[in-house]
DNA sequence: ACAAAAATGATTCACTTGTTGCAAACCTTG
DNA sequence: CAAGGTTTGCAACAAGTGAATCATTTTTGT
């Protein structure tokens, strides 16, 4: 794991230059990078049996205007550490990360490239595969998505709508979103997207459903979220972002993976499905020209 | 990777018992567990659009003694975290490089994330602020999405009208999608979303706008898509997919940028105009607790 | 050996931190 | 609608922070 961490560099060739003092207190930096992040400096001083103004001093020998510059140094490769995707983003646009970071657009679409790569975690994909396993059975997919989640809901909806007739998008005009549910059945599952806010009709629906037995799946943004208590699996999406608005797209990706995963676990019945609905798009002139579909 | 975290499990625990404000830190807390060890309880307050005195707080209700000893909990786990450098490595090695071998969730998702950090190419990026700036200046903004794209459109468009009224969106019950197109100007805009297939209402909704003397704005999958021809300025969004089905997730990622690229813009009116919302939504009970804004 | 220079320690300062007490604002619940 | 308790924002606080200053010690060159 070959970090590079100018700094440490930069200390060690300057050190054969330090007072007896400063070499001390270089020195525990060297060994306890992580302490300079996590403690002060007086705290750090004493561990490393020198007085406060030396870590001073040791900066300011170092060219850094403060202690800070040094502390915050270490904070960020800490954070990094840990963060642990940064590696991997910056692997695949070494270019591009240090060229274009800048920009509002290029740190957005980093951030969210990091966060779709978060779900990747064991963890996560446990609860995705988990999550299709039960779609898979389902006798009827109730899905549900209101406000800024409806475009999450209803690609959802629409794609499966293209493999069979089990979703039911519960939209409507006039309000009337919640009246699919009349039919439904404990057999039946109900699929809810929402974060936070959480829109108080989606709960409302949501504990409808329960209270009719449905089982809820629901994609959500936090283990404290409400829809946590109401479902019996969850999965969580990030939805933090630089900007005012909460993404969507991790969760759109989400949706997403377990149309495939839903897809893909009847392939033969799934191709023949789309082809179906190939011919109607066909005769019904929807499309500009043929559709393609691989293999 | 399950790090039991036993502090974890008891804010999640409390969660539901806390005052709405002790909720809000509790969150910001669980979602940012470095930043607790990294940054002053006042920063972290700041970013969690708290006061100071919540987080001490939050830390009695705990049963802590005070906000140290949440700090200090999530020190000595970011030092653990730290240590075992080698397991981690390993994980998070396999997690990123490794994926492809592993499930296909695991795949898709890298992918994903993947396609969209080829958005932060040089190209892109100009693109995006190109549109975002023609964007910028329209009177009005005619949003259209059909089928699949649907979920695109409708996102930039709600998103938009928080904002304010200039987007419109080009959707309608048995058909009348288009009538909004009626009282369309030259000064306006017209942001068309589609990827392969292109449906045949997409376009000849455009060729309509066009002829209308509206500047097209497209986001489509290709530099042979029709819409190229029809457009003014394109964004191209990766679509390819492991699956059946194209995935629309880089597409709904530009989208996002976009409406960030203008809320960014005049950020002052932006806010205002989010106030506004809130207290619309508030007044309206839309939304099952309050709506945070940071900073 | 002895100035001159460098390094170190002690003291102090301006500032931030985490905490607390209090009053205004906010629900509840009779 | 009014009394009650809870929740929240604000202002003040003592303690601790990093930095600056100056006196003292140590080192160095001749």
């Amino acid at each position: 794991m070959p970090q590079r961490d100018p700094l440490r560099e930069q200390i060690i060739a300057q050190y054969d230059a330090m007072s007896p003092q400063l070499q001390q207190a270089a020195r525990y930096v060297l060994e306890h990078p992580d302490e300079v992040a996590l403690v002060s400096m007086r705290e750090l001083a004493r561990h490393a049996a020198v007085q406060p103004a030396t870590m001073t001093r040791l900066a300011k020998f170092l060219g850094k205007q403060g202690y800070d510059d040094i502390r915050e140094h270490y904070v960020a490769a800490l954070r990094r550490g840990n963060d642990g995707f940064a590696a991997k983003v910056r692997q695949r646009t070494e270019g591009a990360t240090a060229a274009a970071n800048d920009t509002i657009a290029a740190h957005m679409l980093h951030g969210l490239s990091a966060q779709i790569s978060q779900l990747c975690e064991p963890d996560s994909l446990q609860r995705l595969e988990a999550i299709a396993n039960t779609l898979k059975s389902a006798r009827k997919v109730y899905v549900l998505g209101l406000r800024s989640c409806h475009s999450v809901a209803w690609h959802f909806h629409y794609v499966m709508s293209l493999l069979g007739d089990r979703s039911v998008h519960l939209e409507g005009p006039a309000g009337t979103g919640g009246d699919r549910l009349i039919r439904a059945m404990p057999d039946d599952v109900m699929l809810v997207v929402s974060v936070k806010p959480y829109a108080v009709a989606t709960l409302e629906l949501t504990q409808l459903a329960k209270d009719k037995g449905l089982t809820i799946l629901s994609i959500t943004d936090s283990e404290v979220s409400p829809l946590v208590g109401l479902s019996d699996q969850t999965i969580f999406c990030p939805t933090e972002s630089d900007s005012f608005f909460h993404t969507l797209t991790p969760a759109l990706a989400i949706s997403e993976v377990l149309c495939t995963l839903l897809a893909e676990d009847d392939r033969p019945q799934a191709l023949d499905a789309l082809q179906r609905a190939d011919e109607h798009f066909l005769s019904l002139n929807t499309y500009a020209s043929a559709i393609p579909r691989r293999e």
